[in-house]
DNA sequence: TCAACTCCCACCTTTGAATGGG
DNA sequence: ACCCATTCAAAGGTGGGAGTTG
């Protein structure tokens, strides 16, 4: 942590969703995202505001997708029921920010978007887009991680966010016409099939259809109040419809609140830096020391791709150079996470924003998890996942002030207390060539 | 049989290179 | 030379519907 100013100067990184309000409206109705074998976007996308990070410190920035829960789903007439247990993990991936590593007033100068994730169902994927089942909730998780380049991410200090409104249900197909409706009326590339009043656009007769239940005209107008709250140690996730069908144990889950961010989580949190070699910091415990044994040890691949061979990334094609033009040096290419001391056992599994097509040609193979592990992971979390939540009635419009999240950071829904829980899902994982 | 998935299409936005004026 | 606005074509993001799969 070389340049790092201060590192343990942490505690003051806020993070706050923007779009809320839209993502609200999706959330009521019980959103779903698409996902195709070449990759689709997510929309709404997500996009951050972040504070508190130190202006010339530099930082990367991940996105992961985590589980909701254990379950298969599928939908019955107009609701999510369940459909037994959920499969077993596929490759697990991160995404990484195109603008990383960037300096703190790059972050926080304006809002971060994560407009080009790409969501797949294609296990064999080879453009290291985040690979989910189709019929599974799975809500993201961003990770801030103070780190000059990706050579010193296992050293740096990190802190993870999430924001319950956008949790989803990955689909191949629209199941439920809402919420197709509100992807038309939103998603200006969508705008195709919008009605538009008087316009005569017959395309498809199931157009017709859903008008009955048109919900409101224009998503946009929605009441703004600032921030919708997460205060921590009250995260709240309000319940539902769409879920009526499930188990309320399963559709009034309360993230967050009776789960132990509230108490360790937040002493943690207190010192939510990482030390190198703290695995005994369990929620914490930094991935990069856990996984080894996962994968081959070779991580030499040799490869092309001025300078920027990045054998342990996945890679995303991608306009090279068009990120972060804005800020004076934020963006070098990824450094060479190969040429790092061999103490790698693995490779990271990674997406990076823009590497070299060249990269391209090197596609590292997944190493999912053993399947002792994928089994293991769904088994009896279930339960603990969701904890028989008092129902939460809570309004929705707070006034609270946008804010700690860093507090339900990583536990989040999680039981933590169970290191097993932690490390099914790594901020990065390995995998082999 | 049937729900889940895939492929292709019309329609649209976005991107970025080329152009021209000041 | 430089900067900015405009134009234009290519690239690529939508959901729908028909077809395919298991």
């Amino acid at each position: 942590m070389a340049g790092a100013p201060d590192p343990y100067h942490q505690g003051n990184i806020r993070m706050t969703l923007e779009d809320q309000e839209l993502w609200k409206s999706f959330h009521e109705i019980g959103t779903e995202m698409i996902i195709t074998k070449p990759g689709r976007r997510m929309f709404p996308h997500c996009k951050i505001n972040i504070s508190g990070l130190v202006p010339y410190a530099k930082y990367i920035l991940l996105v992961d997708m985590v589980p909701e829960d254990g379950f298969r789903y599928k939908w019955n007439k107009d609701k999510w029921e369940l459909a037994g247990k959920a499969e077993p993990q596929p490759p697990y991936r991160t995404y990484l920010h195109p603008d990383s590593p960037a300096p703190g007033s790059h972050w926080m100068k304006q809002p971060v978007s994560f407009l080009k994730l790409k969501l797949t169902n294609n296990a064999l994927d080879q453009h290291g887009h985040i690979i989910l089942h189709s019929m599974h909730r799975y809500h993201p998780r961003f990770h801030i991680v103070q780190a000059d380049d990706l050579y010193s991410v296992r050293w740096s200090v990190f802190q993870t966010f999430t924001f319950p409104e956008t949790s989803f249900t990955a689909v191949t197909a629209y199941q439920n016409t809402k919420i197709t409706k509100l992807k038309i009326d939103n998603n200006p590339f969508a705008k195709g099939f919008r009605d538009e009043g008087t316009n005569s656009k017959s395309r498809g007769r199931s157009d017709t259809e859903h008008l009955a239940k048109k919900l409101n005209p224009t998503a946009c107008a929605l009441h703004h109040t600032g921030h919708l709250v997460f205060k921590s140690g009250e995260v709240k996730e309000e319940r539902f419809s769409p879920w009526g069908g499930v188990s309320d144990r399963e559709s009034s889950h309360v993230l967050g609140q009776d789960s132990p961010v509230g108490s360790e989580a937040r002493d943690v949190y207190s010192s939510e830096q990482l030390v190198p070699g703290h695995s005994s910091y369990q929620p914490y415990r930094y991935p990069f020391h856990e996984y080894g044994k996962l994968q081959s040890p070779s991580s030499s691949s040799a490869g092309s791709g001025t300078g920027s061979r990045v054998p342990d990334i996945a890679t995303v094609p991608e306009h090279e150079g068009k990120a972060a033009a804005h800020e004076p040096g934020p963006t070098h290419c990824p450094p060479n996470l190969a040429s790092t001391p061999q103490d790698y056992p693995g490779v990271l599994n990674m997406a990076v924003g823009q590497a070299k097509p060249a990269v391209l040609s090197h596609h590292p193979l997944y190493a999912p998890y053993g399947p002792e592990q994928a089994l293991g992971q769904w088994g009896g979390a279930s339960s603990a996942q969701y904890p028989p939540a008092p129902p939460t009635h809570h309004h929705h419009h707070h006034h609270h002030l946008a804010t700690d999240y860093s507090t339900q950071a990583v536990h989040h829904g999680y039981h933590h207390g169970n290191v097993s829980d932690w490390s099914q899902y790594p901020l990065f994982s390995y995998s082999c060539w």
